[in-house]
DNA sequence: TGAAATGTTGGGGCG
DNA sequence: ACGCCCCAACATTTC
């Protein structure tokens, strides 16, 4: 029998930098390997354009050299991860196999059957704190229930992590690394090759983003110097306001710990609103983790049973950007070109979705989770229940987006429309936001007149949350 | 992380 | 000079 090692098993969290659970398995003082399993459970689900395999490729080549140069091989295996995952720990003796915990309730089933298998073989499965910085239930109210409040949660996540991470910095152990990997047995080292995309099943893509623990650092050091401005120039989608970070949070090429730990160390109004949408992004993963029924369901009891109107070709018109509406359809237009869309525009074309065109959130989350690069569950389906007022916390059903009002506000020029919607792109910016309303007849170039009319649509929606609804 | 409806105020035009 | 009206501009309430 060879020596027990440990093995790494990589998920959502493709970098080396500031790694829990490469950290974790140095303190283990056995020889370490490393796995990422192509789980057919869940790419067997996605269409072959999906340009996330595309960022999750580069990922992981990028990952693969990057474990090679501290000697850790990293298997590099395609099928089901409930199966590999075992089979490798036995193969290569592994006493335990260290992850980090992943609060998708399809994720928690798949780890407790994989823990259950190991166990059997006589292996640990580990699992620890990477995603988020405070844990699912380490952040409860007095009464020990979890919080459904965004401001309490912010104030008490403040609290205990001052307490937790008092002094903390990154840090790595590589030297102790480099010691255990000189016992380390042949046969852990015998990889597959990184097999390419289309042995999987997919072709690869175009993306406005490139994957990697490389490509996440360049887009955060671009940011960090326009975080002064941050909360400014974050409402604006023509500028580059934001950080552009999201995709690589949900990969894990950045460590979030590294970001609150930045922005903690500068002392702006940019920083503060910037490390509170770092705050959101936690309260959605321990939600989620507390009420795993979010994903198929309102939060809300008394709107689950609204009667929406869910018109087929409505949703057609939103998804492919042919609303009429053109900061609606810039929007559209450029998630479906790019796989990207800016935070306000998501707002704008949640609300347009549910409150306007009267259509169930579900169908609107789906469609992002189909298209955004950055795509997360905890935190897309805690948005679209947020704008669809059937979330914790949510905005009050009442409080509905004007599209041409927000338009005005957060593209005033019409720059971010002229951009993603080029037959409008000759219209000045009084008549830009709602063409139809303009004194003297435009050519439109075959951009279509409005699906409906807004201050209908936003009649009848108060008037389905109105209804009383069986609880 | 709204917007519309309604209410209040105050300046200016005007008889 | 004075009252009246109009209507921004702002504030408050309502959905």
């Amino acid at each position: 029998m060879n020596t027990p090692i440990t093995l790494v098993w990589f998920r959502r969290d493709l970098r080396t930098f500031d790694h829990t659970a490469l950290q974790t398995a140095i303190r283990r003082s056995l020889p370490i390997a490393a796995v990422f399993v192509f789980d057919t459970d869940i790419l067997n689900r996605l269409p072959e354009n999906d340009r996330r395999l595309t960022f999750m490729h580069d990922c992981l080549t990028e990952l693969q050299a990057a474990l090679q140069q501290k000697n850790v091989p990293l298997w590099l295996l395609h099928g089901r991860a409930e199966i590999e995952i075992p089979a490798l720990a036995q193969r290569l003796n592994a006493a335990a196999v260290v992850c980090a915990e992943d609060y998708e309730p399809q994720a928690i089933v798949r780890d407790n059957h994989v823990w259950r298998t190991l166990d059997a073989q006589g292996c640990t499965l580990v699992r620890v704190t990477d995603q988020v910085l405070l844990p699912k239930a380490s952040v409860m109210t007095q009464q020990g229930r979890p919080y459904t409040v965004f401001t309490t949660y912010k104030k008490a996540w403040l609290q205990t992590y001052a307490r937790l991470y008092a002094g903390w910095q990154p840090h790595d152990d590589w030297d102790t690394l480099a010691a255990l990997q000189q016992r380390l047995p042949e046969n852990a080292c015998q990889t597959p090759p990184l097999p390419n995309l289309p042995a999987i099943g997919f072709t690869r893509q175009s993306l406005m983003q490139q994957g990697g623990e490389t490509a996440a650092q360049k887009l955060l050091g671009d940011f960090l110097p326009r975080l002064p401005l941050y909360h400014i120039a974050r409402d604006f989608p023509a500028k580059k306001g934001v950080s552009y970070l999201a995709a690589h949070l949900r990969f894990g090429t950045l460590s979030v710990r590294h970001l609150v730990y930045l922005a903690r160390q500068t002392d702006n109004e940019g920083a503060a609103v910037w490390l509170s949408e770092l705050i959101w992004r936690e309260f959605y993963q321990q939600f989620l983790y507390h009420h795993p029924n979010v994903v198929h369901e309102s939060f809300r009891p008394e709107y689950r049973t609204l009667g929406w109107h869910n018109n087929p070709e409505w949703l057609e018109r939103w998804q492919t950007g042919q609303t009429g509406y053109p900061i609606v359809d810039a929007a559209m237009r450029q998630l479906a070109h790019s796989g990207y869309m800016h935070n306000r525009l998501r707002m704008i074309v949640a609300s347009f979705l549910v409150k306007d065109l009267l259509n169930d959130w579900r169908q609107g989350e789906a469609w992002f989770a189909a298209q955004l690069l950055d795509f997360d569950l905890a935190a897309n389906n805690g948005g679209w229940q947020w704008a669809a007022s059937t979330g914790c916390d949510a905005q009050p059903y009442f409080r509905i987006f004007n599209p041409v009002t927000q338009s005005q506000k957060f593209d005033p020029d019409g720059t971010f429309i002229k951009r993603y919607v080029p037959e409008l792109a000759h219209l000045s910016k009084e008549v830009i936001h709602a063409p139809w309303k303009a004194k003297t007849s435009i050519n439109t170039h075959g951009y279509p007149p409005p699906l409906v009319d807004h201050a209908a649509q936003r009649e009848k929606a108060l008037a389905l949350f109105n209804q009383p609804q069986p609880t």
